[in-house]
DNA sequence: CTGTTAGCGCATTCAT
DNA sequence: ATGAATGCGCTAACAG
């Protein structure tokens, strides 16, 4: 399987093609300053040699990689597959590689990923998801090279970052239901401990039912893993309590499906028993039915842009300003009854 | 955002510890030729420093970047991002990078996401999901380093690979149908022309009808892209025409699970009027109502099995066989009605 | 326009 | 157990 074929080296084709090593790195990377005549001779050479230019030597020269390190959750998870989906095309748009490591959230193999990335020189870095804590903030500090948060923020603001307004959106979310006149409206969320995503999309449902005077009801919160499965076992529990619900708001589309099947499963029609409305607009939310109503992330465009916002820095171009936020949208479907929505943004 | 700090090197280390360049790199290698009060002081320096090995310059003296290629068609969908999850967790654990490139499944995409991981010195390459035409044979037999296969195969069975034996399985996905009593049984599945995927599992259905004495009825064949979108519409003009039809094998869930909505939708009962059964076994399988019946791909094992030959390969450790075929099961669930199955295998 | 000369940061003989 | 020397393959001044 493995040939020991002896590589040929730019010295190779210099010699072959009568040349210096110099003017072959000239051609190779599209240096202008080279005669027509003298380029076609070289780059003759190097297709017959077969020459293939050895990016760990150039990056070793030039101190550039052109290799940006990803951090990411879970690579399996559809919201991230698609945000790392942005992430690469950007990437390839701007002749960038990407290496992925999947940090499952947990503090202690992200800062091993991100170690291990510098390590391998990359010329930037994307850190997806997770929450940032001091000890991250040292390292990346200590990095000598650019870093963009995606789908998460530096709640000190010193990073750069690209997400949406989360607690805003779950507050629209939530203020769908209320204007559809429900009163007893329940949450289906992640972790407080989250302070990423089940925090804020908690706090948005709170804010959103104390702006409408509507009295905040603990025995209507269930919390979960933002999987299916803990979806529909919310729902069900919530479902079976004595506690009327009529409305419940999901703060992910796996919950929210698992939620409208546990419903169903118990013989209420959605949405004319009950409304649920989720959170991501995940292929997930429109092959479920009905189809689930929902908060549209951007989940690619997060991606491309991060991933473009760290081109810029590595440019050394200049960046208005670092801390991005993408609109996201209401995503009307069939899991509720309001046809339209025109909220403050 | 990016600070020049001074780089510092083996050779800080070196002159701080009081010993050789060559000392320091054999602590930092964990080479065991160095005396333990040795060792400390240089980890002390170490330490006190940051210092922060470069893989780069590393990777160039020693011709290991300890990083390998991934070429994968689409992150983005389920079946390879799970594939890709047990890539990166092999890799890992043996302490491989993983560098992603998304190829569309394009050819020309392919090749030259590979010529450029070559470039990039990968020590392995992984290759998921393609088909194999020669020219991907001659870039894999000119490069120095070993590739092995993920989801497709080498017809030629020259290249490494790890696969489930797609025909059998479609095979025996159409025979549960038969076995539940259905003669109309129609096939949605992918183009043809897909020589990985879309054509083997054609065959395995053929070959079932076939086998038991079905005659194949070519106005039962409906071909989509294997998304949800191409399963509805092809299930809706399979149930709109005049051909009677009471099973459907779809040969992706996504497929199936449009499917299983457009005849909802069209009032059939699914599996009371029409038995559906998938395959991959992505999460959604178990995320739609009824719960789908499906081929059961192990996605996650097709890439840590992939990975973990690759690792063998670049150790040059001992491999038996290059050829791997993985176990699929049949997961009978609520989309079919046949609650047994005991297949020749 | 082209060649010469230095390293880039480290692993690896080969000595000692 | 440790040090000195060499070179991996290439880019980047600096000359000319």
């Amino acid at each position: 399987m493995v040939k020991k074929k002896e590589t040929i080296t730019i010295y190779d084709v210099a010699r072959e093609a009568g040349v210096s090593m110099a003017t072959v790195s000239r051609v190779v990377n599209g240096n202008p300053n080279v005669k027509p005549a003298t380029r076609k001779k070289v780059l003759d050479v190097i297709r017959e040699l077969g020459y293939r230019p050895n990016a760990v030597a150039r990056g070793l020269a030039s101190k550039k990689t052109t290799t940006v390190g990803v951090v990411i959750p879970d690579i399996s998870n559809p919201f991230y597959a698609e945000l790392a989906r942005g992430i690469e095309d950007i990437a390839t748009m701007y002749h960038y590689n990407i290496i992925l490591s999947n940090s499952d959230l947990r503090k202690e193999k992200e800062l091993q990923c991100i170690e291990t990335l510098l390590e391998k020189q990359v010329d930037g870095l994307l850190f997806l998801g997770g929450e940032i804590t001091d000890a991250h903030r040292e390292i990346f500090h200590a990095a000598n090279v650019p870093i963009v948060l995606a789908a998460t923020r530096d709640e000190k603001r010193e990073l750069a970052s690209v997400t949406i307004d989360q607690i805003q959106a779950a507050k629209e979310a939530t203020s769908v239901l209320i204007h559809e006149g429900h009163q007893k409206i329940a949450y289906i969320g992640g972790p407080l401990t989250d302070s990423v995503n089940g925090y804020p999309r908690y706090l948005g449902y709170k804010e959103a039912l104390t702006e409408h005077g509507i009295p905040f009801d603990e025995k209507l919160v269930r919390l979960g893993n933002y999987r299916y499965r803990s979806g529909y076992e919310a729902m069900q529990e919530l479902l079976t309590a004595e506690e009327p619900v009529t409305a419940v708001f999901a703060a992910s589309d796996e919950m929210a499906a698992g939620g409208i099947h546990a419903a169903q499963d118990l013989g209420r029609r959605i949405p004319e028993d009950l409304s649920i409305i989720g959170f991501e607009n995940i292929p997930l939310a429109a092959q479920v039915r009905p189809l689930l109503s929902t908060v549209g992330v951007p989940m690619y465009d997060i991606g491309a842009v991060a991933m473009r916002l760290l081109t810029k820095y590595m440019n050394d171009e200049h960046v208005e300003t670092g801390q991005v936020t993408l609109q996201y949208s209401i995503e009307l479907r069939d899991s509720t009854r309001l046809k339209e929505w025109e909220e403050t943004k």
